[in-house]
Formats: structure tokens, sequence, C-alpha cells
DNA sequence: CCTTATTACTTATCATGTTAAGTAAAATCA
DNA sequence: TGATTTTACTTAACATGATAAGTAATAAGG
């Protein structure tokens, strides 16, 4: 197991749970030229149609030069849509193409068997306890 | 608060806590010319002693790569001394400096003053519940 | 022994994380 | 209305994350 001295101090006890976590879903979005923050765009963006930059930032947890990239690389590859906001110019919308949303649709199964997998490891009760846990951390009364 | 649709994902839960613990610690961090990946490194040193990179890079959850890079620019700042290990020459033996030493414990208040925080604001007990439930993920009987 | 793994890194490459600075548009205020 | 501030990004620069490939040294197998 881990050093001691890491063992119980949480900002790596986060960092050690979501490694071991990512670990079987990163190689499965390789496959589909995907990577971690991609695909977490696309499925936001596909769960919420038509959206400015900031909100998709804060859906996938992503800071805003990081977005630029990822949203400059998925247009490239024909997976989103940009276009200025006609309301307020500095914004802009994305959306995501038919290519997009059929890559989402033909692995959203594969997203869904991983989370089963998980509930089934560490048992749906547990589970919820962490998801609250972890909720409950970012709660701003501090 | 967050959307409906990524609030209950493991990755993404995991991700936005440790985003929330880290944004307090990180400003601090920066302030005495540290990253966050340097402070974990001279930390596991200062307690560990003198030790061969793979262990640095299990106990502080770095890829070698990035360790690699990192006890070089170390190394360089005179924080960390590496030499090669005469039973193996493979392996590089890492150890702390008295610079370092000082830096760390120079700081070290400062860390359990945020943890203290931490363990006020969330609760001991629950604290402790979710460094269980992070711990028991990562158990691979799966 | 000698060949073939395996180990412990290092290097390279590209993507993302992090901070700071820059830009254009909208909102606020005197 | 004109100056100032704020918002919504973009760009830049450097550090780290992630994968693959490369290297030297040890271990294993025949």
């Amino acid at each position: 197991m881990s050093d001691l001295s890491t063992r119980r101090s949480l900002p790596i006890a986060l960092l050690r749970a979501r490694e071991s976590v990512m670990q079987d879903i990163r190689p499965l979005l390789n496959n589909i030229g995907l990577t971690e923050q991609k695909w977490r765009v696309l499925r936001s963006l596909d769960e919420s149609g038509v959206v400015e930059q900031t909100a998709i930032a804060r859906d996938a947890c992503l800071l805003l030069p990081s977005l630029t990239r990822i949203l400059q690389s998925l247009e490239e590859d024909g997976l989103v849509r940009r276009s200025r906001d006609l309301e307020d110019k500095r914004r802009t919308l994305v959306s995501i193409t038919e290519d997009g949303q059929k890559l989402v649709h033909d692995n959203l199964g594969m997203a869904d068997k991983l989370n089963a997998d998980l509930e089934k490891k560490l048992g749906r009760k547990k589970l919820g306890q962490l998801l609250d846990l972890l909720e409950a951390l970012q709660d701003p009364k501090g």
C-alpha cells in the first residue's frame, strides 16, 4: 500500500482515488481517439445543447484556457461547432455536431458499464456515501 | 451548484473535490516558489530519507517522466541531491538537502493548519469516513 | 556463459494544468 | 455620453500528465 505519511492526506488521497478509477477508463477513451477531457466536453454538450464556454468549463471542470484549446481541436475534427452569440458578442456558443453525437451515443454504454462495475465493487451504499461526502467538501460554508 | 448530469459521476466528483481543496493550497505554495508536485516530493523525501525514484513516484503519486523533470529542477535549486546507487547502477538515490529541509519545516505549520481547517469544516468523523472510502476504492479486489 | 527478459529510469512528443497578460464587448458609473 | 469596470474569452509561457520509445544495468532461462 501507499506510504503512511501520505495515506491520510486528503489532497493525495483524492489524487490516488482518481488515478485508480481513471486507469480503467483512459485506454478505452484512447481507443476512440478521445482524451478524458474531450469526452467530458462532448458529453456535456450532448446533454446541454447550445451553450457558452464558461458553462462548459464549469460543467466539465476545466479552466478556460484548456477549454479554448480543446474546442479548437474538437472543431477541427468536426465534432463541435462554434458561433458568436449575436445578443452578446463576447460570448461563443458551442454545440455538438451529428458526428459528435454519434461518437457519444456509440460509447455511452461503455461509460454506464464502468459505473455499474464501480457500484458493484464498492457497493451502492458506499458509492452514494462517497459522492455525498465529496459534494459536502465543496460547500462553501467554511 | 454543478450540473445534474455530472454531479453523480465519480471521476468528475473526485476532480471537483480536489479542485476545491487545492484552491486554498496552491497560492500558498506558489508564495514559497513551489508547485504542488514539488511540495509533495520534498515532503516525501523529508520523511523517507534516501530513496530511489520509483518509491518517490509511488509516494507522491507522480509518473516517472514527470518526476524526472521535477527532480532535475529541484536539484538545480539545491533542494535535493541525487547519486547513483552503487549496489544497483540502474537506480538513482535521492535525498533532500539542508535547504530543502528548512523549506519544508518552515511550512509544515501551514500544511497542518489547512488540514485542521478541513477537519473543522467537514467534521472529524466525516473526514475519516471520506478517507476510508477513498482508500477502499483503490483495493484491487475488482 | 550467453541470450532474453525485466527493471529503473530518461527522452520525446503532444495534451492539459496553471498563472498572467491581452483583447473586445458589455455593463456600470460619474 | 465618456471613462471605468467587468465579463468572456484568447494567447502566451512554463509545469505537469500521459503515452511511447530508448538506454543501461540487472535478473532469469537455457
